[in-house]
DNA sequence: ATATTTGCCTAACGAACGTTAGTTCGTGAG
DNA sequence: CTCACGAACTAACGTTCGTTAGGCAAATAT
């Protein structure tokens, strides 16, 4: 990719987080980065290549951090945390990006949408995996995988409706924040 | 609401969830009730107010719940059980409703808009309220209110992406997984 | 029986949509 | 110096959008 069209990508996602895929206009783009919209299309085949370049990137680096995870050999607890932060890092690092990703990949068409959700599904069995040797390292509770990993996920991926990157948590801490609720919950431990 | 408006409000929601609110038309919407587009228009005054009344009544719901909730006297895990019980029951019971008012209330405008955010920082309150409680009481850890009751609403809310009506859990069952959950994390207490 | 209201229709409006065609202009390569 | 090319432009295409105006028939109220 050109230094240009990266340029471009990241400007395009900085409006199409604002009011989502559907309901940003390819002027709405072309404005922003005060440009002719046919001009956009020197870059971009159609909008929804813009929407698809930026869910599969995402998609993409999130995928290389599970995968990691769950190859070294780490016990359940440290595979957990050490995914969450991943995670959290990928998307506190591309906070438009993540938002697009989350929110809008519905709008995604045809085999570009199967394809998607295939990988989605892949990355959601890397956590159930993670929860299942938890189980039989007998650290974690016997549980629901599915259900928990879903929930796991819900929880990280919910940081891109509040994450300011100004504010006062980093993506470390926040993925600690996390990791520890998510393992230990609200209860206070009996003593 | 006249029983013919409610027929026709509940047969949008059921189209509006597909696609979400920006990417379906007025023509979708008539096209599903084999009418004509301009037919709404003697129920609904704008596209928009199909949205602001189907966000509104789900607001509506759910701060029933947790006012009721937060007066009865209750322990905390007690009250947080029963908000998380009460939330989960009003989105599986509107599950089309419910779609459309986690994903699509952003495409709001005005005041319309702003009254909606009053009411869902209302609501969140309600939770850091419940959390504080539990601090309060010594049965919760100390932890950053704010945090744990969006941890906790962004798992219960990502309910409504996997929920099918006919799926083997019913919406008590749901409501107590979840529970379970928050409160007690994925480790086995250490014996 | 007559008047009013309701619910839907047909037709059409102007605006906004994503996209394409064709062109110009500056830059770097042969 | 010329040529090719990338990146932007102007102009416009056909479509779809949300919405309105006005009418008509059936149901309801007087």
């Amino acid at each position: 990719m050109t230094e240009r069209k990266r340029e471009i990508l990241a400007a395009s996602q900085n409006v199409l987080k604002e009011k989502g895929y559907a309901a940003t206009s390819v002027r709405d783009i072309a404005k922003a980065l005060s440009m002719e919209p046919a001009s956009l299309y020197s870059h971009f085949k159609s909008k929804e290549d813009i929407l698809k370049i930026t869910c599969f990137e995402m998609a993409d680096k999130l995928e290389i951090g599970i995968a990691e995870v769950n190859d070294i050999y780490f016990n359940a607890e440290e595979k957990l945390r050490t995914a969450i932060n991943l995670h959290v890092k990928v998307l506190t690092q591309n906070l438009n990006s993540a938002m697009i990703f989350i929110r809008d990949w519905r709008n995604l068409t045809g085999k570009s949408l199967d394809q998607f959700i295939l990988k989605r599904n892949a990355y959601e069995a890397g956590f159930r995996e993670i929860v299942q040797t938890g189980i039989n390292e007998g650290i974690f509770n016997e549980t629901d995988k599915k259900f928990a990993a879903l929930t796991i996920l819900s929880s990280v991926n919910w940081i891109v409706e509040w994450y300011k990157e100004d504010g006062s948590l980093s993506s470390e801490q926040i993925a600690t924040k996390l990791s520890d609720f998510i393992l230990s919950g609200l209860k206070k431990d009996k003593v």
